[in-house]
DNA sequence: TTATCATTCAAACGTTCGTTTGAATGCCAC
DNA sequence: GTGGCATTCAAACGAACGTTTGAATGATAA
């Protein structure tokens, strides 16, 4: 019956799943025991081994959980913005806007738990470990190509090599915000209401990221022609 | 005599924060243990607790030898920069380059272990552990202020919290991009022999970095002056 | 009612963790 | 040479780790 597939069903898995986002991301993969998360998710011991087979299998789970959706996400509002633009070129603040739409909508789901996942995954791309490196790095690909591609038809007069180096300061820029938003207050003054207010975020971070995308290159590196 | 003390002073020591650098860089706080920091100092498992009193101690002491004097550093620099302008404003070029500068002065030296603690820094920045944050944060504070007013003055029209939201963002895209040079690789198609060259690392960062801080406000936050 | 099967449970597994101990070592002043 | 002292060493400590086990549980289908 379906009645019975809408309440139980794999109960235990998701509440084993929300505990270990909340706890991974308060004290890391290895500083979260596997008796810390089937105590905060209210099960057995046992029930991580029995329903994800080890601890590393419950970290891919958790990311996997979100993690396509969301690049998947992104890919398909960078599709709709082309079919929209009917050939004409992209702006770069819209490409923008397409990549941290998703995890600003994500930040905002602070009941759902992606508020957790989305700092889990600021802490992630730090993260010593080869496997959980590999495996984000897998499942960002896709998406990356796809961005890269489009930033470049959208800044054709831009060198190939600088727009990396460009979308890899986005990058960083979004995922520290991300990551950091109650952990290190280096600097002191941000109006805390402003802080999970995604539609303040974007703004401030699309204004951040497209004008040092767009920035002169460089004159001391490349003789070339400035833009 | 001084010919003791030039050889072997504190060489245990000094093995086991070099050691420590590195094996926390590449497999975190937690992942790195007593038995793999000694075996790599070549030292006895004691003589951390003997030399640091604890492996807390000596997370700490690994932080405390190179963070201060890399703020004063940047400290001194920004001081230097104000006494040649003999009070003209300075440029928000300067006062960014003067902030990274101590850091990639840093990643340079491959051979003396900073360019470890430059990486082992950018990880920090994420840590989950409340004790590291602590400590991150009380021994960046000073330096963080002074830049602040630094470039408050530089910008005279920037709004107060815009500014620290752009320094959020300015110092997350040095903190990630120092800390990923060979970690996570979202985005293929960088030049490998760029990644640690600090000239040119300069060059693009600073480019990027003061673009973004000089950006125009967002519209659609306040209804103020667009600069 | 009974057999089946997925799930949950308490208990224990062997291993590794950070730390402590007390003896051995080697250098220095006397 | 001898005593003092900082340091190094091998060995062991209890605690916590991830994982495994085999029995108990409870719903489903015959």
């Amino acid at each position: 019956m379906n009645l019975r597939a809408i309440k139980p069903l794999n109960e235990t898995r998701t509440r084993i799943l929300d505990a270990a986002e909340e706890q991974f991301m308060q004290h890391g993969f290895e500083g979260a025991s596997m008796r810390m998360l089937t105590a905060k998710a209210e099960v057995n011991l046992a029930a991580i081994n029995y329903h994800f087979g080890s601890k590393d299998a419950l970290i891919e789970a958790v990311f996997r959980r979100r993690l396509d959706a969301m690049n998947a996400e992104r890919i398909a509002e960078l599709d709709q913005l082309e079919k929209d633009a009917a050939g004409k070129a992209l702006t770069p603040d819209a490409i923008i806007r397409a990549f941290i739409g998703a995890s600003l909508r994500m930040i905002e789901d602070a009941r759902g738990g992606g508020r957790n996942f989305i700092r889990l995954l600021g802490r992630a791309y730090t993260e010593p470990a080869k496997p959980i490196r590999q495996l984000i790095g897998q499942m960002y690909a896709p998406a990356m190509e796809r961005f890269k591609a489009a930033f470049a038809k959208a800044l054709p007069e831009l060198p190939k090599d600088e727009l990396v180096w460009r979308m890899h300061f986005m990058f960083g820029t979004l995922a520290y915000t991300l990551a950091a938003t109650d952990t290190v207050q280096l600097i002191a003054g941000a109006k805390p209401e402003d802080r999970y207010d995604a539609r303040v975020l974007q703004g401030r971070l699309t204004a951040f990221m497209s004008a040092g995308l767009l920035a002169p290159l460089a004159g001391s590196i490349h003789v070339k022609k400035a833009a």
